[in-house]
DNA sequence: TTGTACGCGTTATCAG
DNA sequence: CTGATAACGCGTACAA
């Protein structure tokens, strides 16, 4: 019935008569009692949390990250403070005092693209930071992201295996990491069949289905030989099969479609569903909250590393079965 | 150079030499000292922390709410645990023993749909609780939910301002409560106009733009005079508005199209854009944050409360004004 | 104006 | 096997 005892109770530690362990167990689920954590964390020097630094102010690619990353800390009983940053260095100078204050044990940082950004400032507090699906343009950091080039090349390798010859590319800004590395795993995918020049098609414009439906009318009203189309994401293949059903186009005997990201309430619902390739970001969280567990125990590591996409075969490229088996490229 | 004169120097409190209050300041600058806010929130019984419980496993509703929380918390210097339940009970009792044992102040539970749901179970743990953009089916808990009746209102009574007569709604699955309350108030509408009799054409089934593709053909197949058609949501809308377009339907003249949600990567991009309804989700979040905070000073409050919608004019629906001017309507 | 001692709720160590 | 005590890092009265 003692305040030190009980702790031995609860934590199994120690030698206690069961008899003893038991009572203490009843008496704490009678009262409700719960043992305070803020305490507990003070001498052992912990928090047992980490702080997720977000700039995607619309969750559209760090929700998925976020619940990998969970996932894999959960078991670890860790905790997760989110804080969104919105692109705002001033909210982020905010939010990572507030982190290092509350002792956070490490920070995964997220970003709306993978292009590198500055490193985030822990004023000398030795936190362990993972980069997911982000990187940043310190030379030692560790980051996580998908590899665009393995997943420009399994789309493409998709499109060649099925027979088709005349690939275009509508894809985003051409300034992007994100957009020139699809275009190279393109690239490389068609140079190996034999088809690296003349160099086929690119639009670069925007992440949207307007834009995906200007381009493909354009390609219409080029007149040219075109038998395949592998867009930089599922909103401009949504707007590019828009305009070729408009245009007359039997899908996907005319022409092959494959997009990029798999998001779902778009790509099920184009008519056909889309064949697209999916970074698995998830996945790509999960390995961010290992890794994160990793450096906090000590265990040393930094660089770039990819993780591969995998090709989400439906009926907007015909029936094949994946042929580049998610192996990485890059 | 004593403890508790550094206490003192740094949170502006006693009396102390400007000298010495300076040359702390420095010392712990030089040294990157931060308190601990762990050993503070210990002693002063609070951990000025919350916990977000979201239901919603893609975050397409929780991220603006989410949003909105940190807006209003963050002046309160509160950081924000996210847990996704995803649905699973048991994870979302995991997630509530971690938040009670680390002290949070309150939590918010957040849902995928509004409709009403078990309470979350504290184990009598007296932690304000506030459920945004979700309900729970006991009587006195606070909950903050989009008006749906007032968001089909200005809906209707936007179509109806511009002279249709005709209306049909294209919604989602029946027994949803947002998809009876938006039904409600589009009746209310017609009903204020003299067009309660005969009931317009309401199609129930899931909220995809494949549903809404395949109810705007039924409407054509059937022959029925239309003007003006009601979705439940942009989804929807998107896939009535292509449907509309293949059978050669000009758009907004023959038929005048309002949707809901205000998804901006759907709705800024359909052929016309398209006028919808926001719910206004970071205002709701915003105000969940504040609610939240005066539960936790000792100010009671419960119920329901509503929040009006929004209409979002772009080009669908013709270039009225809007007319309902946001006053709750339920 | 500055230093000292106590308490917050745990765990760990040691003495009983 | 169980009870007492130090320590974690801070704020805060109170003593110097």
């Amino acid at each position: 019935v003692t305040i030190g005892t009980v702790s031995k109770a609860l934590n199994e530690q120690g030698k206690l008569r069961p008899e003893t362990r038991e009572r203490v167990r009843a008496a704490a689920a009678r009262l409700g009692f719960r043992p305070n954590d803020l305490a507990n964390n003070l001498v052992r020097g912990r928090s047992f949390t980490v702080g997720l630094l977000s700039s995607d102010p619309w969750g559209y690619y760090s929700i998925p990250v976020m619940t990998g990353i969970e996932d894999a800390l959960s078991d670890a009983r860790i905790s997760v403070f989110l804080c969104s940053a919105r692109g705002d260095p001033e909210r982020e100078r905010q939010h990572l005092d507030a982190l290092l204050a509350k002792r956070v044990d490490g920070i995964v940082v997220t970003g709306r693209r993978i292009d590198a950004r500055p490193p985030i400032d822990l004023g000398g507090a030795g936190v362990p930071v993972v980069y997911a699906f982000a990187q940043s343009i310190e030379a030692d950091a560790l980051c996580l992201v998908p590899d665009d080039v393995q997943g420009g090349y399994i789309a493409t390798e998709h499109l060649l295996q099925s027979g088709r010859r005349h690939l275009a590319h509508i894809t985003g800004p051409a300034e992007q990491e994100a957009v020139r590395r699809r275009r190279a795993g393109m690239m490389q995918a068609l140079a190996e069949h034999g088809l690296g020049s003349p160099e086929p098609w690119v639009g670069y414009g925007s992440w949207t289905e307007s834009w995906g439906y200007a381009a493909a009318n354009r390609l219409l009203d080029d007149g040219r030989c075109l038998d395949a189309l592998f867009c930089g994401n599922d909103h401009i293949a949504h707007g590019a099969i828009d305009a070729l059903r408009e245009r007359g186009a039997r899908l996907p005997d005319d022409i092959a479609i494959v997009g990029f990201d798999n998001r779902v309430r778009v790509a099920t619902e184009t008519r056909p569903a889309l064949t697209t390739v999916d970074m698995e970001l998830e996945n790509l969280g999960r390995e961010a909250g290992l890794r994160l567990l990793g450096l906090i125990d000590g265990r040393a590591q930094s660089g770039v590393i990819r993780f591969p996409c995998r090709l989400v075969i439906r009926q907007s490229a015909g029936v094949l079965a994946p042929s580049g088996n998610g192996r990485s490229r890059s």
